[in-house]
DNA sequence: CCGTGACTGGAATATTTTTTCTATAATTAA
DNA sequence: TTAATTATAGAAAAAATATTCCAGTCACGG
């Protein structure tokens, strides 16, 4: 694999006129140094359970630089020394050392390593193609695959439906509102319970309507006027969620909803709605576009106040 | 045909005047970027038909290179002009001189090519895409755009990175556990949820550990032998997640974990774990590609279940 | 509180790698 | 066949890159 002893072979003799340097025989002590206190992971992946296991061990800017191989390991395969160091925000020193904690002759050797890999990847990639056109095999692989196709699809749609324009007023809904209550049940429930947890981020008040403890209408009957409500159902609509949002449109609140189809009973009674209709058969949808909807709405919501304050 | 190569820092000439303006000598790492003798193919496939093109016209040894580099980008992109020059049993001269014909400064600006191909199909490709569309309009959606693609991209990342064996052992840990056991905090506590509502459409009991009421210690004292956990949590880890599922390992329990890197608590103590490492900065992480792979799983067991049903 | 040892950042140095240069070989046209 | 022209190989110079070293800092234990 990788010889433990450096070659040394016999440099050229250039010409004294540039600055040649005197040639102590240090080599015994490179020699030590260059010895492999444990054998090097030669793989990828052995380096990578090498580094988890060795990780609590390992000093604050090894750790640091770990973390950043691991998490850009394409960027350690083909970039420079210097320029990793600067990425992931370490010395290159520390980039060597980091190497030889790990066993290799220095970082040209570890380098070895994520190169290796890349062309495995690239590699097997094409295979992947291949294999993917020729055989059908109903592995796991396949299930994952289509799925996130789908999300793709699903994602290009949310791009060319999107409604700038109802994105904008949903926005000043939020921004502007005293609460903001969240309406979901089931499936939809996990966008509400993310928006939850992204409202409060920006030190927006939420309050999740969930029924829970049968406490559902009591929930909404919290709802006060300058209050705001985010009502999530696809189909087929929860018949409590789609009742309660026509409640509350009859009261005057102001209902955001995110929902399929303009057809949805929660589009028309809403403020504004947002239809999300990835024309995916019904077991196969997924709550990735809504998803991906509700962080944009929030992230919005964020850039909107900020600008406000400033 | 070829044309006379220009020494490099060649005076201007008057009378090519196509539109190339002149250049100080500045010695700049934008320099190869700026001025090119002429338009050097700069992605991979551009290069392949220019080579195609031209082979013709080629000299010998230039035929010669241009025939293994096509045939081996992937050498091309990694190996030293050195290297490469022994494989392709011809001079480093030659690759240089080759690098010029096609308008490249060098073996390095050809190179650099080479390696681009090499991380399209990979993430920190991503990084360019990112800054390039965050100088765009920062309007309301742009930002659906931008959090859109970065999905889709993510959801790529899924797809290259997926474990097979690791899905396939997840599956089997959950259809044959007793009940089902949901771990997460926070932004990950919407992929629990939606994980809770996806598997009682199995039938399979799922319990929410969610510290409702303070109750968590509580909720996991209750997994018993034959259960399972799946526990989700992602970078800053929620302290407590991360103790409960080392509490878990302690006894035996077999935890399914979801997280972002190797090197999260969760990832060592857990009997199989997914890292996605979408390698997005903390604050524009989704959970999309978390999301999917929820759903992935989830449908995977539904297919092993009626498999052995039939 | 001080000494000890390990860690870190930054610059100096060593090494590798690329590019240029030139004598020689090959090719072509007269 | 020979002279002119162009391509090539090899080696030296230049540039880029990796590695080492050292002094300053920090944490820990006496």
């Amino acid at each position: 694999m990788h010889s433990a002893i450096d070659k040394h072979g016999a440099p050229p003799h250039a010409s004294d006129s540039a600055g040649l340097t005197l040639e102590h025989d240090i080599r015994d002590k490179n020699r030590d140094t260059a010895r492999r206190m444990k054998n090097a992971p030669a793989s990828f992946s052995n380096l990578t359970s090498e580094i988890t296991a060795e990780y609590a061990g390992l000093s604050r800017q090894l750790q640091k630089f770990g973390r950043y191989a691991l998490d850009h390991a394409d960027v350690v395969a083909l970039e420079t020394v210097t320029t990793i160091a600067e990425l992931a925000d370490v010395q290159p020193s520390t980039i060597v050392r980091f190497a030889k904690a790990f066993g290799y002759d220095g970082f040209s050797d570890l380098q070895k390593v994520f190169r290796t890999r890349l062309m495995e990847n690239t590699s097997s990639y094409r295979e992947r193609i291949h294999s993917l056109e020729n055989d059908d095999r109903s592995g796991t692989a396949s299930v994952l695959h289509a799925f996130a196709d789908a999300g793709i699809e699903s994602l290009e749609q949310l791009k060319q439906h999107a409604h700038p324009e109802r994105m904008q007023q949903a926005i000043d809904i939020i921004r502007n509102a005293g609460d903001i209550h969240l309406l979901a049940q089931g499936r939809s429930y996990a966008v509400a319970h993310y928006l939850h947890y992204a409202l409060s981020r920006l030190e927006i008040r939420s309050l999740l309507i969930d029924g829970a403890g049968g406490m559902m209408r009591h929930q909404v009957a919290r709802v006060r006027p300058d209050d705001a409500v985010i009502a999530i159902s696809f189909s087929p609509y929860t018949p409590v969620v789609a009742e309660l949002v026509g409640h509350l449109a009859d009261q005057g609140r102001k209902v955001i909803s995110i929902t399929d189809s303009p057809l949805s009973p929660l589009a028309s009674r809403s403020a504004v709605s947002f239809e999300i209709n990835d024309g995916s058969e019904q077991a196969f949808r997924s709550l990735i576009a809504p998803i991906c909807l509700a962080q944009s709405l929030v992230v919005g919501v964020g850039q909107a106040l900020e600008q406000t304050r400033n």
